[in-house]
Order: C-alpha cells, then structure tokens, then sequence
DNA sequence: ACCGTGACGGTAT
DNA sequence: TATACCGCCACGG
C-alpha cells in the first residue's frame, strides 16, 4: 500500500493511513459498468455518513493507482463535478465507455432495465 | 484556534 | 422535480 499522505495527518484513529485504504479498495470493488455513491462507498468501507472523506481520498490519490473514479457519483446519480468542466466531460466519457450513458449531468436509466435508478445503479451490490 | 471550502447526503419546503 | 438547509469531516488560509 502506498503512502497517502506525509507524517502530518498521520496522528488520529479518523486519518487517511487505513480509513483511505479502505476507501480506495472499496472503490476499486465497484464492477465495471455499474456505479456506487460517495456514501455507500463510505459505508463500506466502515465510515458512515462520512461521504466527503471518500470525495477528499479519491482526490489525493495518484493516478497510478488506478482508481476507477469515474464510478463514484453522488446519491442521486449526478456527476459530482460541475456540468461542463473538463472532469465532468472525463468523467462521462469513462462511463459511456463501460456503457453508462449520462443525461444531463446523471445517470441515465438503463432502457430494460430496473425501474428505479438505485436498482439500476446498486443492483450489481449483493442483496 | 477560527473559519471558509468542498468530487457529499438526507430532509424539509 | 428543484432548492434550501444543515450535518458531516479534513484541509488550508
């Protein structure tokens, strides 16, 4: 595992050192195709209600490791990045590659698919 | 130590 | 459905 972050936030039971790693795996967890919010991420990786750290972890890794980032999205199923910004095209442009397909800055509903959007987006998640 | 700022979330309006 | 608020937590000024 890599260093996240120098000695300096390295001193309370809440730093990065494991709560991020585990961010960062659960984030990694996420199937290809299927998308996870900030805060369920931050369940599962033991942090509830702590949705921010999972925005704050995903931002201060480095892009060798190979997060798949673009799965993240906010509870609703929108873009967490400002509609326009080179980000939110980034962001969409991997989704559209693992056949997401986002309208107007959200998830767009699968065609067949699940009624609601939690179905479509959680549904991969075990029951 | 205080305070504003977020890749957030849930509830109320 | 869209806003507005407020709770949340780590960071940086």
């Amino acid at each position: 595992m890599r260093r996240i972050k120098p000695a300096a936030t390295e001193r309370s039971p809440t730093d990065c050192r494991d709560a991020c790693a585990r961010i960062l795996a659960a984030v990694a967890a996420i199937p290809r195709g299927t998308v996870a919010a900030y805060g369920e991420i931050a369940a599962a990786a033991r942090l509830p209600g702590r949705a921010r750290m999972v925005a704050w972890a995903l931002k201060q890794a480095p892009p060798s490791a190979r997060i798949p980032w673009h799965r993240v999205l906010r509870s609703d199923g929108r873009i967490a990045f400002p509609e326009g910004s080179d980000a939110f095209r980034q962001q969409v442009a991997k989704l559209a590659r693992e056949g997401v397909t986002v309208v107007k800055g959200r998830v767009a509903r699968r065609n067949d698919g699940a009624k609601s959007l939690d179905a479509l987006l959680w549904g991969p998640r075990r029951e």
